[in-house]
DNA sequence: GGCGGTGTCATCCGATCGGTTGACCCGCGG
DNA sequence: CCGCGGGTCAACCGATCGGATGACACCGCC
């Protein structure tokens, strides 16, 4: 963990690690800003409050690393916008999704989307500094729980819904019954009961309320 | 609103509003903290990650102004922190609510409990420093959007569950069924269908699942 | 080419829920 | 003192849900 010179995180002569803050938050947005403009060998290059902004200005200042939370209020998500960022040809900028959520859902979305590293705000500000300087080099960081849920995961494969399931869901999740959840999708009752079984057992209850409960807590729903 | 010596907020001799900055989340904590000691007139005399502890702190360092986050993870939540600052004997400090959402329900309970102001995180930080120079003196401040829902609210005058429906609920969003729900409440199956019935026409639903979800949504539940 | 996962559909039955109506008790406040 | 809101209970009925089982078609993968 120490280098030659000690800990510090930043040896002369190497440029700042230049970074765009992206949070709906104005004030924890303004928070970040005086946190990391303390910090050694880290340059914020610019802030956005959407990920709209983040995108042009992402394209404008070409930051090394973008920190992105993952809700975003309005417009378009954390997860989207971290896929359009990494997905932009020419040299895409490394997303660190800082938020306050580990659910499965969100790790695995945001991973998929591109992310180098997922970090909770609940982190420690100096983990928070050295994840930003991994994530500048591409070295993946990953909050320990974060860690700890992803390998839990690898160990025991969670079934996780299918987007027929969580079509269901979604309805269900509005108090809608069997019959006009049938005729909402365009398949019989039938059908929506072997879904609405199925999505029973990977959530682990039995009855309609708490499937709603469950998703509502794992965020499993918009 | 301006004193004699015009409205800058720190006027040459007066003494800096001490301020104890409570949030659960390190890093958003760290940035308040970065944020508030570069604003005028504002001296963060601790933190605290967790209610317990910011009772203690407020005991120990006597600050003028708590900044409390409802949500705090484990432990007693933001609500009741401020409640037993506020209800403490002597010098009580002002307890100023800087939290992410602005449901009824939590505005309502924050208030209730003795908080002088109302802030969302998604506020420009300027309204931040503000506030708590107002907030120091005991004059509440009121996010726009928290004021527009208070009037809101008075204009007309939401029903509001009752504690035994929030009960009721609670038992609901478990996926329990009514038998099961009168046993543990230690009422008849009659019973609980009478309040299912308030809960639902309170809600604007006209199922279980259907009041699971509003309920979530408006953070109804713990 | 079989195998598993997904999506689709059907039937049957008991248990549960939603809707309605009516009732009693208590505490608070006009 | 009486009204009102909150909490409790009862009985009834139709609609819906949950549970079990079986079936078929499509697709990707080994």
């Amino acid at each position: 963990m120490t280098g030659p010179l000690g800990g510090a995180p930043t040896p002369p002569g190497r440029a700042p690690v230049r970074i765009l803050v992206c949070d709906d938050h104005a004030v924890v947005r303004a928070g970040l800003l005086a946190l990391l403009d303390s910090a050694p060998g880290i340059e914020v290059a610019g802030e956005a409050g959407s990920g709209e902004e983040a995108l042009a200005l992402a394209v404008k200042l070409a930051p090394d690393v973008v920190l992105m939370d993952l809700q975003l209020g309005a417009g378009i998500d954390g997860v989207e916008t971290t896929r359009r960022l990494t997905s932009a040809p020419g040299g895409a900028p490394h997303v660190l999704v800082l938020t306050t959520y580990d659910t499965d859902a969100d790790i695995t979305r945001a991973i998929e989307a591109g992310a180098t590293g997922y970090l909770l705000k609940a982190e420690r500000p100096e983990e928070l500094f050295a994840a930003i300087h991994a994530a500048a080099e591409g070295r993946p960081a990953l909050s320990a729980p974060v860690a700890g849920r992803v390998m839990a995961g690898l160990r025991s494969p969670r079934p996780g819904l299918t987007d027929r399931e969580r079509d269901i869901l979604a309805q269900l999740a509005l108090g809608i019954g069997n019959r006009d959840i049938a005729r909402a999708l365009f398949i019989s009752e039938a059908t929506v009961k072997t879904h609405l079984r199925r999505i029973y057992d990977k959530l682990g209850v039995d009855t309609r309320a708490g499937a709603v409960a469950v998703a509502k807590e794992r965020r499993l729903l918009p």
